[in-house]
DNA sequence: AATAGAATTATGTAGGTACATAAAAATGTC
DNA sequence: GACATTTTTATGTACCTACATAATTCTATT
């Protein structure tokens, strides 16, 4: 192959790793920026677009590019299936249901919906367990308005997690994550002293504007989520 | 625009969303779509590659396209430079440096940097205020092999925070992201009480293999990492 | 000077051709 | 049948042209 584009992205990267180019500064044309190089505009345009989606650059049509002024820590998080994190890291999986519930939305969950109110749902309580260890506790609730299916599927055998990601793509979703005092129920079913500190990762899903599922899970002592890029 | 990429992803999201193809089905080439809805394989590959980048399917050459069969949640967390993340919430910014010295790098942040041994470092520590309020407590380690300049920065005017990131903008990164207790320092230093549970976020940075930066921040009470996507 | 409208221009997209590459599938050899 | 080798093929890349789009910049008008 002539000229790459990723030959490209690393030399202009490259510049700016190395300050020839600083946060603020404009970069030629990518047409100047191609007879430079001695390639095609379109193969600059590539090596641009990736640079952009790594929030490196900004790009705006006759504004030009320029440097991303206001840099951030840009990073992916991947949040698989409980039970493919745990059987990837050759832990042996197992899930316990320990209740459901059909009850009628709480002002705070037709919130995390973005609804005003919302139909009934499903509150699902379950521990998932990396060799008979508690892993997580998840506090979910689903929307039985998007999701009815869920009231035929047996949820001792397969875990909702599991059947909504493989049955219910999603087309949105909202993720915080913070740091929480073990409280009572956490205790009691995550062999975690009360008070202990534990990492909590709530996640909202949408299929266009509705809502799928809202889950709560505690992650057990030591958790970390790690990420590289 | 006759016939715009977007529409072709959104027809193939479509079709993946609505169960038209489910996890571990394999698509039809690029040509067959490109042939059923009219328009260049160029245009079908755009959008085939903006799902593939979303984790929404795999493609090999040859191999063709599949849905992704173990799907997973995928989202971007920005980090920015904390005294935007400040001043962008509405408060006030402030920064008090708490203490600087050089030293012979531990084993340990030998290891984080990924090399056996390693040149002097700079340790930091350091308090960032919201409406002068604690927010984050960092304790930072730089390489000074890596980065020498620093020693002749100000760092209770500048944050290292945030001169490095203008400065020496990164190759790599990793992110952990774990609950902790708050132990002494931070009890002293972050205003709360001794065995609250407090968010950390851990970073490291190189540039190509050589370690920039490693960081370890300590979130306030109550701080939450929000992504959307 | 302020504003509205027109010309300019850098990036973005669509279409097409040709070839590269990797991996599956087919074929040949023992 | 087992293994190495060749062929086939779906995706990936490079280059090109033409046009779309969104901003900026220039110009005319008041």
């Amino acid at each position: 192959m002539r000229h790459s584009w990723k030959d490209v992205r690393n030399h202009i990267r490259g510049q700016i790793l190395n300050t020839t180019y600083r946060p603020g500064d404009k970069l030629p044309r990518d047409e100047d920026i191609a007879k430079e190089l001695d390639c095609a505009r379109s193969t600059v345009h590539r090596a641009m677009r990736s640079l952009a989606e790594d929030g490196m650059i900004e790009r705006r049509r006759k504004g030009g590019t320029t440097v991303n002024p206001d840099p951030v820590t840009r990073t992916t998080l991947k949040i698989p299936i409980t039970k493919v994190e745990i059987e990837s890291r050759g832990h042996e999986y197992r899930h316990h249901l320990i209740g459901v519930e059909q009850l009628a939305a709480t002002p705070s969950i037709a919130a995390r919906f973005g609804l005003v109110q919302t139909g009934p749902v499903l509150k699902i309580r379950a521990l998932h367990l990396a060799d008979g260890r508690p892993y997580v506790f998840e506090d979910r609730w689903i929307s039985l308005d998007t999701v009815p299916e869920i009231q035929d599927v047996d949820l001792s055998e397969t875990s909702a997690n599991e059947w909504l990601v493989l049955n219910r793509p999603y087309s949105r979703c909202d993720v915080h994550i913070y740091a929480n005092e073990t409280g009572e129920d956490e205790a009691k079913f995550m062999d975690a002293k009360k008070g202990a500190a534990l990492l909590v990762l709530e996640r909202t899903t949408w299929i266009d504007d509705a809502p799928i599922t809202h889950v709560r899970a505690v992650h057990a002592q030591g958790y970390r989520i790690v990420s590289e890029g």
